[in-house]
DNA sequence: GTATCTGCAAATCATTTGCATTCTG
DNA sequence: CAGAATGCAAATGATTTGCAGATAC
């Protein structure tokens, strides 16, 4: 049986306090406020934990570390090459995808779509600068 | 300037000449059985070089490593979460979906629409067996 | 009391990189 | 010849895991 611990909660509860979607590594930053001795492994073990039960979202990309997402609901995502963040997306799920006939052979659970490209703050800093290259 | 190297070509040809998406250690095999002395390192450092010139796709899921898709030309894919495989989808890409109003303050490059489930070898295996449960 | 968790540290594993050498243009 | 690319082996870095002690029910 599951049980109670704090510092599941206290993961959980920092996802669910913040629209970004922090890596492993920031969310233990973030924890390490209130629980200053937690251990890394015990947030990655918390972090699949409530991944696998459905409570939040990993978010995978080529570059870098997974990022999490404390809403659990279905919706897409925007990823920045430039700053390597994520944001939601303001796009309705599109339900009908997964019952595609191009799709009739397989058993569908779910669907995933990312976009990619830059943030409205990369894009202005991109536009600001020579051209089309953006630096930091 | 760009150089020509028997491995790249090689590289490139293994994924040319298969509908599997495979990843850097098949592709490592498959190389191998032309080229016996190639080394891992020079398949990712050409399997890196091709998808940046646009010649190759990179597939990325969280479970396991990186498969490659020997065709560049966007399309959507399906990830069997049973057998780690992947598979192109009759499914034409939608354009329009990069200039969906929500995506206004950003700039986009692309899109990925990824469908997670099983395949029809699994799907059928599940169905043989006891209820939901699959087995290999 | 016992199964579940935790912190810690060591292990894993895909991928990357430094370097001396070989190849291409 | 100079810049690229290779093979090899060591390094990296995110994530996972073994274990002994702590905690929840």
């Amino acid at each position: 049986m599951r049980k109670y611990s704090r510092q599941r909660e206290a993961i959980l509860q920092a996802l669910k306090s913040t629209k970004t979607h922090p890596t492993a590594s920031r969310i233990y930053d973030m924890v390490r406020e209130n629980i200053p001795n937690i251990s890394l492994g015990t947030v990655y073990r918390n972090l699949a934990q409530l991944d696998k039960e459905g409570n939040i979202l990993t978010l995978t990309v080529k570059e870098g570390s997974d990022h999490f997402d404390g809403n659990p609901e279905p919706h897409y995502h925007f990823y920045c090459e430039q700053c390597d963040s994520f944001e939601d997306l303001d796009i309705p799920v599109i339900e009908d995808l997964d019952h595609h006939p191009g799709l009739d052979s397989y058993e569908v659970y779910r669907h995933e779509l990312m976009f990619y490209g830059l943030c409205a703050k990369c894009k202005a800093r991109a536009q600001s600068g020579t051209g089309e290259a953006a630096r930091l």
